[in-house]
Parts: structure tokens; C-alpha cells; sequence
RNA sequence: GGCGACUUAGCCAAGUGGUAAGGCGUGGGACUGCAACUCCCUGAUCGGCGGUUCAAAUCCGCCAGUCGCCUCCA
């Protein structure tokens, strides 16, 4: 099957046909954190969904080579040489070393990522690791006449270019420089929009971490590390460029022109942009200081993939208000779909093997197969990605109805990555007329691009449906847990002489003790809340 | 000041020319002694005004409101 992805494209402004340079191979960039300080739940959405990008281009068939860097030096609050550096900041603020300051959040970074799904990317790269690549590539610009030396620092000169604003439509007439109150002006440059692409001379003498270079002893400006690691690592030619909103100007901008400088020719065909959370007064960010991340939320005892949910269920570009009204409402729509699809579950409940880390990390890679072999019906049972034991125990896969639901989903995430439409066909899939086998088979298929962990949330909701009896007998002490019996042996029997009084009293002398009792088919089901 | 985006039912949200997906919540019903769970049913003419068109939430214009970027930011 050929691939159909339209993706809107920051570079052209329009939405477009996605194609790779190179057949069935996307080469995808992401701008990575700066390890100073723990993520926010905002800075995440963008990683959640740059993640469906790219499990969603797996699923399509395509081999993905992803690359992120972490900056971990710098990262100027300022771009001229009065600013501080951010990561220096951190320490200070911590009384820790640089490094260990990098360390530590970009631990604290992947451990959030993992929690939300959000696969690894192929390669992480530290920006501390490439300064020979930085000052190579420097040096190239310097030759080419790109970059000019002044007041001891390395400035690329915007002006030697045609076209400096591709990727928006600023003109150096209105651009207003030190709009911020923070920023100065750096008399240093020739023009507003040069940038530094290493600095030797600073009026703060603490930076810690410098480096040799042809001009001395000094560090790297922020926008040369994005373009040397990805060249670095993913040659001359780049597919896809991710990151938020926020860097197309200047961090894109600045990329694009050192990048293309560098190499005399386009370097890269599409730019993903992804759109900011905002809460009520306005974005998020670290800078405002009071932020919420992913623990703070698991502390208030929400689910972080119901977080992922409440970002798939927006489009990647528009702007997404949080707000604990708008999560609570989507923790409820997941919670409710965990049942639904436990429902579906075999009795016995045959495992799921997989792990969430499992899922997260091995987003699909099988669809490529059928997808080459469409008339191919026979023994496709055997093919269905990921199909359990317990899933083929309980009937067969009804290949016509699999296909029209993962048309649906395709029709859906071709369209410029409609995460919000996708949700929807998951709805589809529970109503439609079709054997639990085939449901189970086509969820667990959209989740290796959804990544929501809705398998494993119906197995803990039948586990806990069907099995917590028993669990809570083992959890709580064998006398706690007899007196439990005994409880609802009574109610049982206070119930069947009509005795509802007794039989309320008891449920409420349960409830005070933590145990929260249903009546189901089977009989009572008792559970500690 | 310049650049850009957004405005759809109580809430979240899809929908870029053909007559408003989905979810949460609410209300009603089925089941249950009751409750919970589950299931069924239930709602908007699309910020305002004007225009183009046989036809507009969808295109154009004006107005209003909200938000982002303009060298810290995902």
C-alpha cells in the first residue's frame, strides 16, 4: 500500500503529500531538551505527539532514524553576551556541577517520556559530545564567508543570504529587537537578526564548561548544535524537522541558514510544528516558574497516559488549554474505554505479554507486510500484529471489518495526523459488528501508534472486575479478609429475606473499612478502595 | 508596531463548499430491593455583521474577543 501521509509543512504553509528523499526511509530531527530543569507537561505535548509522528510513520511501513539532541550547554537566556547560561543557572540554583545538573533532568526527562509512551529516539545526542563537530563546522562558515568575527565572538552574518525569513514572514524593517525587557541588544552584530555561533568572550566568567577552538577558548552559541547533530548523524538531507512552535523563529530560522550555508543545498523538505499548551493566563513555560509535570499529575492521582489521551484528542496544531476540568473529562472517556474494552478480553485472561515500556518502544513494524501483500487472505491470522493467545482462542479475525476500520484510521492520521478522528474510530471499532477477537486485534493495532496502554488498562480493569476478590483476600490478612467473607455471607442472607435495611447497613459497615462491595452475576465482588 | 493562529452544544473536540463526527457531563429509560457497573435514548446551525454562490461552519471583507512569536522558551 503506498503511503498517503499529508503533513502540513512550516516551510511552504500548506499541507502536503509527504515523500521521503529516500524511498520507505524517513530521517526525522527533533530538538531536545534543555536539561536545566524537569520537563512541563506543555514542553511534553510536543514530544507526545512528534511521537505518534513517528510510530505512525512505522506503522506506514517506513524505517525511521530519529535523532534528538540535549542541550546541556549553551543555552543563553540572552543571545548577546550578557545573558546567563540556563544549565549554569540550574546549577547554581541547585549548588551542583553542570554535569551533574545534566545528568540528573535528562534521567528525569526519559523517565517522564517513558511514563507517557513516548518512545526513545534512535539516537540522543549531547550537545557536550559534538563541540569538535560545532567548531568544524564553524570553521567551514568562517571560509565561506558565512561568519565573521567580532568582539571575540563568531557571528553568522544573515545579510550574505537571499533569503533569510523561509520559514516566517518577518521582515528585518519591523522586527523589533530587545521586545523583552531582559534582552540587550548586541552592539557586536552587524546586522539584528546575526546570531552567535561561539562565544569566547563573556562578561560572566563562570560559564564551566569551554572548549579550544580556532578563537580561543570558549563554548558554542545555541542554534549551531541542532544543525551539526543532525548532519552528524542523519548526513546531508533531512526528511522531517520537529519541534514547537516557539523555534521556528529565531532556533529554525537560524538552523536553516547556518545548515544550508554549510552545505550549499536544502537541507530539509519538512517542518513539524507543534502547537503550545496553555493554561488559562496564557503558554506554559519554565520561565514563568510554577509548571506542572508529569509527576505532579501522578501525584494528584491521574494516569499519565490520560494526559497523552487529552493531547490526542486535540489537533497538533492548535492550541491546547489545560485545565484539570478539560483532564478529568478525559480520564473518565478512558477510564469508561478500559471497561468497554475489557469486555472484550477472553475469559481465563490469557496474557498480554507485552509491557508498556514494550509497547512504547516497538510501535509498529508489521503493518509494512501486509500492507505489500494485500490479496493475501489465508493464514492472515497468523500475521496480525501482535496477536495473542488468548485473542486467537477466542475466534477468528474478520478480515473485512479489520480492513474498513483501519481505513478509517488511516483516512484519519493521513489527514495531517488527525490524533482527534483516530480516538474516534477507537469508538468505532468497540460499536461495530464484529467478533471481541477482531476488536481486540484492531485496538491493539491503532495502539501501537496511540500508545494509550488500552490493553493493559482493560486487563487491570478485568483483573480487578473479576479476579479482586480473591486478590484483596491474598493482599489482606487472612482475618481481615475472612471477616469480609463473612460480611457479605450476611448481607447475602439479610438480602434474600428482603431485609434491606441489614443488608444497607452492612454494605456501609464494609464501606467504613475501605471495602467497596458490587453485586454481579457471578455474586459479590469485593474490592479494597 | 510587525508577523501568525484561534473562536463549533455545559465542557473537550472533528469537520475547508452540499446541508453539523466522537467523547465527557446532564436528563430520561432498561437492569438492580437500593446503589454501583453496564446498555439504550437525549443536545448546537457553527463569535458578530455583510458579501460571493443554486448551496457556507467551510470562500471573501469588516468588527469583536482570546492566544502565540519578534533572539529564555516545546
Amino acid at each position: 500500500m503506498e503511503n498517503n501521509l499529508n503533513l502540513y509543512n512550516t516551510l511552504t504553509k500548506r499541507v502536503e503529500r509527504f515523500v521521503p528523499n529516500e524511498p520507505g526511509r524517513v530521517k526525522m530531527y527533533t530538538c531536545g531538551p534543555t536539561v536545566y530543569h524537569f520537563a512541563h507537561i506543555g514542553n511534553l505535548r510536543s514530544y507526545i505527539m512528534e511521537d505518534v509522528l513517528e510510530k505512525f510513520l512505522r506503522y506506514s511501513g517506513y524505517e525511521v532514524e530519529r535523532v534528538m539532541n540535549i542541550t546541556d550547554v549553551g543555552h543563553l537566556s540572552s543571545d548577546a553576551d550578557t545573558g546567563e547560561d540556563k544549565m549554569l543557572k540550574g546549577a547554581k540554583r541547585e549548588h551542583k556541577t553542570v554535569m551533574e545538573i545534566a545528568k540528573f533532568y535528562t534521567d528525569a526527562f526519559f523517565s517522564d517520556c517513558a511514563r507517557l509512551h513516548i518512545r526513545r529516539p534512535d539516537v540522543v545526542e549531547p550537545a557536550t559530545n559534538c563541540i569538535a563537530d560545532f567548531i568544524r563546522m564553524i570553521e567551514a562558515l568562517m571560509e565561506k564567508g558565512y561568519a565573521y568575527q567580532a568582539g571575540g565572538n563568531i557571528y553568522f552574518d544573515t545579510a550574505k543570504l537571499d533569503e533569510y525569513y523561509v520559514l516566517s514572514n518577518q521582515n528585518a524593517e519591523e522586527l523589533a529587537v530587545g521586545v523583552r525587557e531582559s534582552v540587550e541588544e548586541d552592539e557586536n552584530k552587524r546586522n539584528k537578526t546575526d546570531f552567535v555561533l561561539w562565544f569566547t568572550k563573556s562578561k560572566f566568567d563562570d560559564q564551566e564548561l569551554k572548549w579550544e577552538s580556532p578563537w580561543g577558548v570558549g563554548y558554542p552559541g545555541w542554534h549551531i548544535e541542532c544543525s551539526a547533530i543532525s548532519i552528524r548523524h542523519l548526513g546531508e538531507r533531512l526528511d522531517i524537522h520537529c519541534g514547537g512552535i516557539d523555534n521556528v523563529f529565531p532556533h529554525h530560522t537560524n538552523e536553516i541558514a547556518q545548515s544550508e550555508s554549510y552545505l550549499g543545498h536544502k537541507w530539509c523538505n519538512y517542518w513539524f510544528h507543534i502547537l503550545h499548551l496553555n493554561d488559562a493566563e496564557g503558554k506554559m513555560s519554565k520561565s514563568r516558574g510554577d509548571f506542572l509535570t508529569v509527576s505532579l499529575l501522578e501525584n494528584q492521582g491521574y494516569n499519565p497516559l490520560v494526559y497523552r489521551m487529552f493531547c490526542l484528542q486535540s489537533h497538533y496544531r492548535k492550541p491546547l488549554v489545560f485545565s484539570f476540568a478539560a483532564l478529568d473529562n478525559v480520564a473518565a472517556a478512558y477510564e469508561k474505554l478500559a471497561v468497554r474494552i475489557a469486555a472484550l478480553l477472553p475469559d481465563g485472561g490469557a496474557g498480554l505479554p507485552k509491557t508498556a515500556e514494550q509497547d512504547a518502544g516497538n510501535a509498529g513494524q508489521s503493518l509494512k507486510a501486509q500492507q505489500n501483500t494485500p490479496e493475501q487472505k489465508t493464514g492472515k491470522e497468523q500475521d496480525m500484529p501482535g496477536l495473542t493467545a488468548g485473542e486467537q482462542a477466542s475466534g477468528k479475525i474478520e478480515e473485512e471489518k479489520l480492513a474498513a476500520l483501519r481505513k478509517a484510521f488511516l483516512v484519519a492520521m493521513n489527514g495531517d495526523l488527525n490524533t482527534s478522528s483516530a480516538l474516534t474510530v477507537l469508538y468505532d471499532v468497540l460499536k461495530t459488528d464484529a467478533d471481541s477477537a477482531t476488536k481486540l486485534a484492531v485496538i491493539r493495532e491503532f495502539d501501537e501508534v496511540l500508545s494509550l496502554g488500552l490493553l493493559e488498562a482493560a486487563e487491570n480493569v478485568k483483573k480487578s472486575r473479576e479476579a479482586k476478590s480473591a486478590d484483596a483476600a491474598a493482599d489482606a490478612d487472612g482475618e481481615f479478609a475472612a471477616w469480609v467473607e463473612q460480611k457479605i455471607e450476611e448481607r447475602k442472607a439479610a438480602k434474600k429475606n428482603k431485609d434491606f435495611t441489614a443488608a444497607d447497613a452492612i454494605r456501609e459497615e464494609l464501606a467504613a473499612r475501605g471495602v467497596v462491595i458490587r453485586d454481579t452475576r457471578e455474586g459479590t465482588v469485593w474490592e479494597l478502595a
